[in-house]
DNA sequence: CACAATCTCTGACTTTAGTCAGAGATTGCC
DNA sequence: GGCAATCTCTGACTAAAGTCAGAGATTGTG
């Protein structure tokens, strides 16, 4: 199994990544090129960018420049907060992104283009599904305080969501509501999902004196539907670390994590 | 299916090139692990090394003193050409190799930690189908002359082939010899069938004087078997350059080979 | 033996991709 | 209004990854 998951990761690097690298990277830089595809059509924060690309200020700054300075950017000041700036493509960057695009399709086909037609589907359905288990792997189970903001969205969009099932809508003040101390020890926990940087599900435990205790606020964000991932926030409700430790007790994360 | 792909590609450069970024390059730089990697246990000639690599002379150069300055490798004049160099790993080498390993091991455990055993499984499964399509997708077929290197070796690899399947055993001399004249423009064409800048397969088209021509030294190295690619060589040979074209007629690689 | 080709190495560069420590403008909060 | 926090920008660095033009040794070939 490891065997076969390092032949393709020693694969997928050397074809995809390459290729990305030499489709992509080829009129600009791949660093600013990635930083155009994340600005979008529609434009976008320069801190929500900084965020979704992690990377540092004083270099995202300079990237920015750099994009200004061929005239594919435009940066102007946010209306309501105006320490933060806002970028927009210019005419001339939405070609380039346009560009970007066609390159990326140009790769895909690229790659699918010397199959024949029934290897073609076969590729792309086990695409496909890994995709979906890499994803689903790299979400990040975590206890957290109430109180942190991911905790909050998670909550918020429980609400949001209880409010759109119900046929008559549903509110918060009249449920039973969990006041934040309910749900940090020792009376109760909260574990927050999170995917790269936000937060896609959440659960929490409230204990009970008597020696037992409830789940509540189970909720999966639907772009992550399907993976499994409610069963693990159970899972880990109910003995926590069990969806972090390997499944037959030989030593995983804990040896490397060094 | 050019959406799926493209989805594909930037989950997986995202997840597995910045999980090996993290967990490969974290004693030396990635250049100077790839290159370890690749001299292996075994000791390698550098000319070698550096078609391997794909590397600039003088870059490779200065990455293998790199390593010899910090005692991992040692440098030593190949015996039957003295221009080449032989590299081997030294004892900390051998080290650093198995740490690596030990590395990429971990890696390829904690993509699979979070997974429940099923979806291990189907990972793991999906991600063979995937290696071995990108594979198949990436060799290239080309005309050589029949005194090329690799067209020579392609030649020799199926007499060689011939020899050991026959029980009796197969001399080139007792068969219909090709010329190489034969296997040229106009008496004939040979192609090769590339994978990186290793030869994995030919197929030869022997032209008559009727207006009819026979297929001969359809040859595939045991490696790639079972990816289609005989029958693509047998494909190109009968319709030149139909396996590089889109199979419906929309316009592929052309587009972007500008 | 002369000469071209091959292989490796050196020196001098460049670009990319970052990191870190503040400065300056703005905002939220007491 | 004062002060801490937030966001962006600038300057000053660094490391990695590569490119290019030869120089020097060695080898095959006519």
């Amino acid at each position: 199994m490891i065997k076969a998951v390092r032949s393709f990761n020693r694969a997928v690097t050397q074809r995809v990544g390459a290729l990305n690298e030499h489709y992509l990277g080829r009129s600009r830089p791949l660093g600013e090129a990635r930083v155009l595809w994340e600005i979008g059509e529609r434009g976008c924060d320069v801190r929500l960018l900084r965020a979704r690309l992690d990377l540092d200020s004083g270099y995202l700054s300079r990237l920015l420049r750099s994009l200004e300075g061929a005239g594919l950017t435009a940066l102007t000041p946010s209306d309501d907060d105006r320490r933060v700036r806002n970028v927009r493509l210019t005419k001339r960057g939405g070609a380039e992104l346009a560009m970007l695009d066609q390159r990326s399709d140009a790769l895909a086909k690229s790659m699918l283009s010397t199959l024949a037609p029934a290897q073609q589907e076969r590729l792309v359905t086990a695409m496909a599904e890994v995709d979906r288990l890499l994803t689903a792997s790299a979400v990040e189970i975590s206890q957290v305080d109430p109180d942190q903001s991911d905790a909050r969205l998670c909550l918020s969009a429980y609400y949001a969501e209880l409010d759109r099932r119900f046929p008559a809508g549903f509110d918060a003040a009249t449920g039973d509501s969990l006041e934040p101390g309910e749900m940090r020890p020792p009376a109760g926990l909260l574990l927050v999902a999170t995917l790269g940087k936000t937060a896609v599900g959440c659960g929490v435990l409230r204990f009970h004196s008597e020696g037992w205790a409830e789940i509540k606020r189970l909720w999966v964000d639907g772009s992550v539907r399907g993976l499994g991932l409610g069963r693990r926030l159970l899972g880990e409700l109910e003995t926590p670390g069990c969806a972090t430790r390997e499944p037959h007790g030989s030593p995983g994360h804990e040896q490397v994590a060094s």
